[in-house]
DNA sequence: GTCTATAGACAGATAGAC
DNA sequence: GTCTATCTGTCTATAGAC
């Protein structure tokens, strides 16, 4: 089979991605020079410039497409069952869904006031859909949704295991959603 | 009265404090210059280096003396009474200090990557004796704590509350907090 | 498509006048 | 104690050779 003219330049476009994501995420967006990035992937700085336009459309690609991938995700294993089994489903899609993409999901909780006005109004747009979606939830399971708090108080604690869950650590994927599958569980019915 | 000699100096101080803590809130602490502090005290920026030895130190200063405050407030307030009345302390005095000093949260969460290696470490014991105030009344509560998941879980639920409160919204403060010892007392009893 | 070289802006921090 | 002026280094992004 031939290979494409150009077929090079896309062995280097996700190189530039993957760099972008695990400096970004280790070091902070503001503290990551473009050189640093070239570095990690085999270039000069330059030569980042023919994969985007600039620093800012990295942050914000990486950002636009984990969240259209969380939204697809989501819809893609939704179930049909009554609300407290699709309570439960949330509960498991968000926790394993967030370990498997430790990195991408901790820079789009950190790094949302280093986009410009216009990406952030667009990512936030899509934060709001996923919010909505255990909202709606919530309220066919007989929570009173009127006010947030306790969608975003379950939100905050689910999106907590971010910070301190490791590969290889005490407990295993499954054991953790099930222990949070009974927390969420137990708030709902108070 | 006679004005002490150098009492000048302990009126620009404050202000610097207070520049910085604004400013590294709204901005992040890599993407406010010094000279943008000196500017919102009405100073020029060399002035600075009076009141610090570095940009570092400030950031340092902000989140450690929030932290001994917050230690120190706790053991300030910590009832005697049964370990479920500890908890339910526990839980107000959270939700309302946190409430108090949106600002030097904020950034007590977001600039942990900002400090210097030595830095760090400090702040991250501190962190890490308050999270275990909560272990110790959990655990007396008769939750397992071998592993620290409840201990997170309910610590990340609360800490929440700084990413959606602000003043004059629709539920009050003492409701917020009420609601909130509502939900981690069902968890301790799960 | 990647290189070298550099433009142009801006950063943290210091020196010395007042 | 604050000023002005500046040193020194780094940043993003671009130009043009290969």
């Amino acid at each position: 089979m031939a290979r494409k003219l150009g077929s090079r330049s896309e062995k280097t476009r996700p190189l530039v991605r993957a760099a972008a994501l695990r400096l970004f995420a280790r070091d902070g967006y503001a503290a990551v020079p473009m050189r640093q990035i070239a570095a990690d992937v085999g270039v000069q700085a330059g030569a980042l410039y023919r994969y985007t336009p600039d620093k800012q459309s990295l942050l914000f690609e990486l950002m636009h497409v984990h969240m259209e991938e969380l939204l697809a995700a989501w819809r893609e294993v939704m179930p049909d069952g009554s609300p407290l089994d699709r309570l439960d489903a949330f509960v498991r899609f968000h926790i394993h869904h967030h370990m498997d993409r430790a990195e991408v999901v901790f820079i789009s909780y950190m790094e949302l006031r280093n986009l410009t006005p216009e990406n952030f109004m667009v990512i936030e747009g899509m934060r709001a859909e996923y919010e909505k979606v255990l909202e709606d939830i919530l309220a066919e399971c007989g929570v009173d949704t009127d006010d947030k708090l306790t969608t975003l108080a379950v939100l905050a604690m689910l999106t907590g295991v971010n910070t301190w869950y490791r590969e290889g650590g005490l407990l295993g994927r499954t054991a953790i959603a099930e222990r949070y599958v009974g927390m969420v569980r137990c708030l709902v019915k108070a």
